[in-house]
DNA sequence: TCTGGGGTCCTAGGACCC
DNA sequence: TCTGGGGTCCTAGGACCC
């Protein structure tokens, strides 16, 4: 029996944890760049605000109904994670962090009563945590993710709590899955479906496997299994190697001054390279791309890309930061605004397997020596303190637009809440709480 | 004016091999 | 008039996830 555990509106309720002044009220939390609301609360959702829409388009509503905005905090968010992932370990034989806010684990042989099982495994996390999570748990993971679903809308045995565990209990919750709610159903799929008059998990359930397979691909087919009760995922305790690595973020203003570009262009290359070290791998491709504002309809848009097998493996910042600035180089065109560049380095290597050049010495101990102290120091002093020349000295220029963000609470001692007496107190809280 | 970021997997089609 | 078969590798694009 496998569970599916998650937490409810995680980045709103982690900024609620930390706020008690904001329990019970509503809160959205803002994606990069403040441009769009990317998580909302039940309370939030209960005035009309809606998940995906821009900013832009909702602040005079947010004022007006006193919603409580922050920009995300990742420091806060990955920080909570790891705590709700270490609790939910204690209580599993066998765990799969799924994403930032969701987890599969194995229910403990010999347990009996799952309601009880799920009913321990909130209270531990809401009490450790301070996060509410909902669980459901069935016999796939298809089928735990459904049951979960279900235990968010109430239909669950218990609050927050939904066991699949006869075929009775599948049919019916299966029919009361819409089939867009359906994991592994996109929105295309959906829109396919529905044309077929399939409009819940359990008709999609009685299609035939021929036509799942001819329109959804084996993808899909494997879905259909996975709800008729029959595991074709298994539970991947240790998480896979990553295949691509890559970072591409809006800048805070369009430009269209090529410097700037480089530099963002630096700075994002080297997170790249730093994560790669972090992993142990070495990029055998680069890709660079660029992009203009898509939603600004009077200008010319142009987007591209270049990618580029790199002669010599690496995981070295500098390296890298020269071949992706003459890739951008290449790309770039006069007489655009641009929003965005990006890189992605692919093709990943572990060190020890790494294909020697005929013409050129290796030079990897100099170049790991000094990476190695690099991210030391970074370590030590903060994010780029010590950085490739080329990246950030306009970096408020073109750096993304965080104008919300909470405290990092749990990770920055600077920036942890002081309490006096019977009153929270910290120069972060606002001035009515 | 302002519209997210970081990924994975699958398929089709073209280029190429003998 | 009639122009193969079996295969690999690569890329682009589309779908999905959180």
């Amino acid at each position: 029996m496998i569970a599916h555990i998650d937490v409810n509106s995680f980045y709103a309720s982690c900024e609620q944890v930390f706020r008690p002044d904001l329990w019970e009220k509503p809160v959205v939390v803002l994606s990069n760049n403040d441009g769009c609301i990317i998580a909302l609360n039940a309370q939030a959702k209960a005035q009309g605000i809606k998940m995906g829409r821009p900013m832009h388009e909702q602040w005079e509503e947010v004022r007006k109904k006193k919603i409580h905005v922050f920009s995300s905090n990742y420091a806060l968010y990955g920080d909570m994670s790891q705590r709700v992932m270490e609790t939910i370990a204690t209580l599993t034989p066998a765990l799969e962090v799924y994403s930032i806010d969701e987890a599969f684990c194995e229910v403990p042989e010999g347990i009996q009563d799952l309601d009880a099982y799920g009913r321990d495994v909130h209270n531990r996390i809401h009490q450790w945590t301070g996060l509410p999570v909902c669980v459901g748990m069935g016999p796939s993971k298809a089928l735990a993710k459904v049951a979960n679903r279900m235990a968010k809308s109430g239909a669950g045995s218990s609050p927050r709590v939904c066991p699949i565990d006869s075929d009775v209990t599948r049919k019916a919750l299966l029919q009361r899955c819409d089939i867009e709610d359906v994991w592994g159903i996109g929105r295309k799929h959906a829109q396919r479906l529905r044309q077929r008059k399939v409009t819940n998990a359990w008709e999609f359930t009685q299609l035939s496997d021929a036509w799942v397979q001819k329109h959804l691909t084996v993808v899909g087919l494997r879905l259909k299994r996975e709800l008729e009760g029959t595991p074709q995922l298994k539970l991947e305790e240790s998480p896979a190697a990553k295949k691509m690595i890559g970072t591409a973020k809006s800048f805070g203003h369009n430009l269209d001054d090529p410097g700037l570009m480089q530099e963002a262009l630096a700075w994002y290359v080297s997170e790249v390279a730093q994560k790669l070290r972090e992993q142990n791998r070495l990029a055998c491709r680069l890709t660079v791309f660029v992009e203009t504002n898509r939603f600004r309809k009077d200008r010319p848009q142009y987007c591209n890309q270049i990618s580029q097998r790199l002669p010599i493996p690496t995981q070295d910042s500098r390296q890298l930061v020269q071949v992706a600035s003459t890739m951008l180089d290449h790309l770039y065109r006069p007489g655009f605004l641009y929003k965005k560049v990006g890189v992605w380095a692919s093709e990943l290597v572990v060190p020890s397997f790494t294909q020697l050049h005929l013409f050129e010495p290796p030079k990897k101990q100099q170049s790991s020596a000094l990476m190695g102290i690099m991210d030391q120091v970074n370590s030590r002093y903060g994010k780029a303190k010590l950085r490739v020349a080329r990246s950030g000295y306009r970096r408020a220029e073109w750096k993304l637009k965080q104008e919300h963000c909470s405290p990092r609470f749990t990770t920055q001692l600077s920036e942890i809440m002081t309490i006096r007496g019977n009153t929270v107190s910290s120069k972060y809280l606002s001035h009515d709480s």
